[in-house]
DNA sequence: AAGAGATCTTACCAGCCAGTAACATGAAGC
DNA sequence: GCTTCATGTTACTGGCTGGTAAGATCTCTT
């Protein structure tokens, strides 16, 4: 098994609300509550956690306010359904590359390509940022324990280069911040500077990670 | 002029008031108005900016919101004052190191430094995250535009090291929101984990970048 | 067609909080 | 002592917004 190309998730570009569906859908309730979720990542995105008011949310999608609340029980829960689909694809992502075969340099470029892509898709931002908004204390406690978990995993690859000598010795907790701060960071200026696809920007980074800045 | 280091900032520890004192000050007025910044700007990373209520800083100072607004004019702006602050620091250390010579890399390096120190220092948060908080478009783009300097001064930096010689071709405009994010990132996760000084993470950051991952 | 359950709306409440008005105090100048 | 200006305080308002109650409507089943 060779190191996973990262699949081209096409996310549907219109956000066309099923309330403007003319007849009834089937299994219309998890439909709906996508919607909702999908939705709110966008506008969280775009005007942030607190501008964004559940009204605005709601009219987005051709409804009121409390429609909302049949298929979520609170704005809270909103951002953490958000968080958790933005680590859903992480975490398959990191499935596969932990799953293929090869060099581990190899492998967690691949993982770097995936995550990349993951930070600017729609749930990028609410990843980022979802611990840090108007949480609860319990709330934040979960995502920040989830997050570590990406970080646990994303540092035993860089070790298992340095074991296979495909990444040399390292201070591997280190580097791993690095790298993840360097992906991170596109959550904030991707959208303002998107000459460059996600998977080329990736390509780039893998390049200077490589290699380094060292010249002569 | 040999690459400058980095300034040992010795911030007052103890968010001393200024109004405990008991006799009338020299000049309290600006100290006032500069005490409510700094407590503001721990205040905002502690608890973020929507959770800081002007009623809690101003009993943090021992002293009642509307007194405040002796010093200040809104909340935005003490926000700003915040941004402004980190900001100078870092203009500072780019001052230096353009003024400095030798090999623009080790210029590059030596900024790095004072970065970082910036970045986890009290205003560090406000700097990386005033404008995506609840501010009016006019503040935002101010910021935008400031933040927009420090990339560009950045990116010449990382330019000159490629004309010198010192850096490999690399596409600069990448590299720096590479390194940016990287140091950035900081900001998140070093009050967690301080189990290294900033000038300590900044010298294994730096070591990262200048030889990469590649082993073998 | 009638009941039932799901879905959606209008209308409302309650808490939070930035910002203000009006009054109190206290030190410096005369 | 009296005025003046700076500095504080208490008490309040007004807007915003998350969340809810109660009723309307729509669809499916029997």
């Amino acid at each position: 098994m060779p190191a996973p190309a990262v699949k081209n998730r096409r996310e549907p570009a219109p956000p066309q609300s099923p309330w403007q569906a003319r007849r009834r859908l089937r299994d219309g309730h998890a439909l709906k509550r996508d919607a909702v979720i999908l939705a709110a990542a966008r506008a969280f995105r775009e005007r942030g956690y607190h501008k964004t008011s559940l009204d605005d949310l709601a009219a987005g999608l051709g409804v009121t306010k409390p429609t909302l609340y049949l298929y979520v029980p609170s704005k809270e829960a909103i951002l953490f359904e958000c968080f958790r689909a933005g680590l859903r694809q992480i975490q398959e992502t990191l499935d596969d590359c932990e799953r293929a075969d090869g060099p581990a340099r190899e492998r967690l470029f691949a993982f770097i390509r995936g995550y990349a892509a993951a930070i600017v898709g729609d749930f990028g931002w609410c990843m980022l940022r979802a611990e840090d908004q108007h949480l609860g204390v319990q709330m934040s406690r979960r995502i920040k324990l989830l997050k570590a978990g990406i970080d646990k995993r994303m540092r035993a690859l860089i070790e298992a280069g340095v074991e296979d000598g495909s990444i040399r010795e390292c201070d591997t907790r280190m580097t791993a911040f690095a790298l993840a701060g360097a992906l991170n960071w596109m959550g904030h200026w991707y959208r303002e500077d998107a000459t460059l696809k996600p998977l080329e920007i990736a390509d780039r980074f893998i390049d200077f990670f490589n290699r380094g800045l060292k010249g002569h």
